[in-house]
DNA sequence: CGCATTGTCAACTCATAGGAAACAATATAA
DNA sequence: TTATATTGTTTCCTATGAGTTGACAATGCG
C-alpha cells in the first residue's frame, strides 16, 4: 500500500504550481516536497510532473493522480471537520441505558425537555434492568440506581435514592405497625431481587448498624413493579422515594421506622473511560443532573 | 494535517473487526495498530473505537470516519491501478510533435496504422517546426530532423536523412550541370533556413570535407516548400530523400555531384528523461522505428 | 549581465515508527 | 472450576527514514 502522505504532497504541489510554493504552503522544506514527489514516482513506476527549475508539467499519469488524491485531500479535511464537530457540539446519536422503573418513571419523561433543548441530538434509550455490555452493545451512557458501580465505568453520582417501610394503611390495620426493626420478621416483608445481600435488610438506625433477617411471599426485580405490590396490600417493603414519594403524600402509602435508614443507593449515570467524552454525552449528564439534583424533586417535601 | 496513513490503519481495523487480525493482514505487529489508533484519536481529540480486550465497537465518531476512511482507501487503490494501467499499456493520450515537413509527409500518414493497432491511445499532434518547450507544453514525444538532437533530451535515433543535390532537368538544361561544388557558386542554391551555417554548404567528398559558399534567391523554413520551390524549376537546392523520393525517380527531379555527401542529419524521437517511460511513448516510438527502419522505405531504391 | 528563485542532491540529525516482550483482561475448552 | 489462548496495551529499545541545512546548476527577469 500506498504511502498516502505522498498523496497529500503531491496535491498541494499541483494546486500549488511548484514545490517551493507548496513547501512554504505546508512549512516544509523544498528538498522535503522534491524527495516525496520523487518517491511518489519510484513507487508508482510513473513520471508524474515533468519540471525544470522554473516551469511544472502535469503527466497523464500525474493528471489522473492529481484528481485521485485532490477526492483524498477533500474526504480527508471533511472527516476531519465532521469527527471535530461530533466532538465538539452535542449532536448525533445518544444511545442510553437505563434500568426499568427509573428509566420509565424519570428519565424518559425528562427526554423530551432534553430533546428540544438540543435538537441536533437523537436517542436511542433502552429499558432494562439485565446488565448491559457497555462495548460491545455500544452505549453511550446507562443509568443505574445501585449502591457500588461499576469500578471499569465513570460514574457520576446524579442523586441519591433514600429508600423507606412502606405499606397501605389497610395493610397496618390488619398486621399491626413494627415498632422496632425486630417487628418486621413477623411481616411479610417483600423484596426487590438485585438488592445486596438476600435474606436481610441492613439499616443504620440509633444503635448503629443492624441487619434485620426478613421473608416475605413475593420477590420482584423490578422498584415499580414492587411497589404496585405493595399497593395492593400485599406486604411491607422498601421502596425508593422515586417510585411511590406521590402514594406517600397522597396517604395511599405510609412509612414506618423512618429513624432506620437503609443503605444509601445512588442513581448513576456511567460511560466509558476516555480521554474524548463527546457533547452529547457530556450535555446528557448535565442535564440529568440538573434535572435531578442532589435532591431530587420527588425528594424534596418528602 | 493528519497523517492519513493512521486513517488507513483504521480502516483495516474496522473491516477485519479487530486489532490483531489487521496487524496480521498489515503484517505489522499489534501493538503498532494499537499505538496507531491511539495516535488517531489523540489527535482528532475524539474516542473512535471503545474496546475491550474481546470486543470491538465503534462510537458514533469512529463509525463516520470508518467511512471516509474506506472512501480514501478505495480512492488511494483506484489511484494506483489506473496509473499502473497507464504505464504498462499502451492507452491514454499522446501529445507528439513533428516537424512541418516530415511530419506532413510520413508521420501523420503513419498515424493510422498506429492508432488501429493501439486503439486505447489517442493522438495530439502537432507539427511545427518552431522549438518547442517539452515540459511546458507537455508534449509526450517529439519527432524532429537535425543534426544534433537537444542534449537533455533522451533521442531515438529514427533514420538517417539523405539529402541530395536536385534541381529540374530544365534548369539544368538551361544553367548548366555543375560538375564540382566550386560550380555551385554561379548557381541559384535555394537554402533551408535551419540549416548549421548559413551562406555554407558542407560536404563529404573523395577530397574529404569541404565548405562551399553560396547564395541564392530564396530560403524557406520547409524542406518541402522548398522542394517545390526548386521542383518549379527556381534553382539548385540540398534537398531530403524523404520530400523528393519520388520526384527523383519519376525524373522529374534531377541529381548531381552525388559523391559529395552533404553533412548528415537524422530524424529523431525524442522525450524528456525520466526512468519511467509509458508504455504509450515506448510503442509510439517502437512503431516509428519499425515503419520508417534503417534504410527507411524512400531511400530503399533510390 | 547580475539577481533572484527554482528543483535537486549530499550529508547529517533526530524523531519516531515499529518490533519484542511482558502484562492484564477475557473468552473458550477441558 | 481451572487451564489455555488470544486480545489490546504498555514499556523499552533500536534502526529507519523523514526532514533540515547548505550547497549546486538551471533558468527567467529586469
Amino acid at each position: 500500500m500506498q504511502d498516502l502522505n505522498l498523496f497529500v504532497i503531491f496535491a498541494r504541489v499541483v494546486e500549488s504550481g511548484s514545490f517551493a510554493e507548496a513547501a512554504r504552503k505546508m512549512r516544509i522544506s523544498r528538498s522535503a516536497v522534491s524527495k516525496a514527489i520523487s518517491k511518489l514516482e519510484k513507487s508508482l513506476g510513473a513520471q508524474l510532473l515533468n519540471r525544470s527549475t522554473r516551469v511544472l508539467s502535469l503527466t497523464e499519469a500525474g493528471t489522473v493522480l492529481a484528481e485521485h488524491s485532490a477526492h483524498i485531500l477533500d474526504e480527508a479535511e471533511q472527516a476531519e471537520r465532521v469527527v471535530n464537530s461530533l466532538q465538539a457540539e452535542p449532536r448525533g446519536m445518544l444511545k442510553v441505558s437505563a434500568s426499568v422503573a427509573f428509566g420509565t418513571l424519570h428519565v424518559a419523561p425528562a427526554l423530551a425537555d432534553f430533546l428540544s433543548r438540543y435538537p441536533e441530538i437523537r436517542i436511542d434509550l433502552t429499558i432494562t434492568d439485565r446488565p448491559v455490555d457497555l462495548i460491545g452493545e455500544g452505549y453511550d451512557v446507562i443509568i443505574r440506581v445501585t449502591n457500588e458501580p461499576d469500578l471499569n465505568l465513570v460514574a457520576r453520582k446524579l442523586a441519591p435514592v433514600r429508600r423507606k417501610l412502606c405499606a397501605t394503611p389497610q395493610y397496618f390495620e390488619k398486621n399491626g405497625v413494627p415498632q422496632t426493626p425486630e417487628d418486621l420478621i413477623k411481616h411479610n416483608c417483600l423484596d426487590y431481587t438485585l438488592s445486596g445481600e438476600q435474606g436481610y435488610w441492613n439499616f443504620t438506625g440509633p444503635e448503629g448498624v443492624i441487619a434485620v433477617p426478613v421473608s416475605g411471599t413475593l420477590r420482584i426485580n423490578d422498584d415499580d413493579a414492587l411497589s404496585q405490590a405493595v399497593l395492593g396490600g400485599l406486604g411491607i417493603a422498601l421502596l425508593p422515594t422515586f417510585t411511590v414519594g406521590k402514594d406517600l403524600q397522597s396517604g395511599k402509602l405510609q412509612a414506618v421506622l423512618s429513624e432506620y435508614i437503609p443503605v444509601e443507593r445512588y442513581v448513576y449515570a456511567c460511560y466509558l473511560p476516555s480521554r474524548h467524552v463527546p457533547a452529547k454525552v457530556r450535555s446528557f449528564i448535565e442535564f440529568l443532573l440538573m434535572r435531578i439534583g442532589t435532591i431530587p424533586y420527588w425528594d424534596q417535601d418528602a
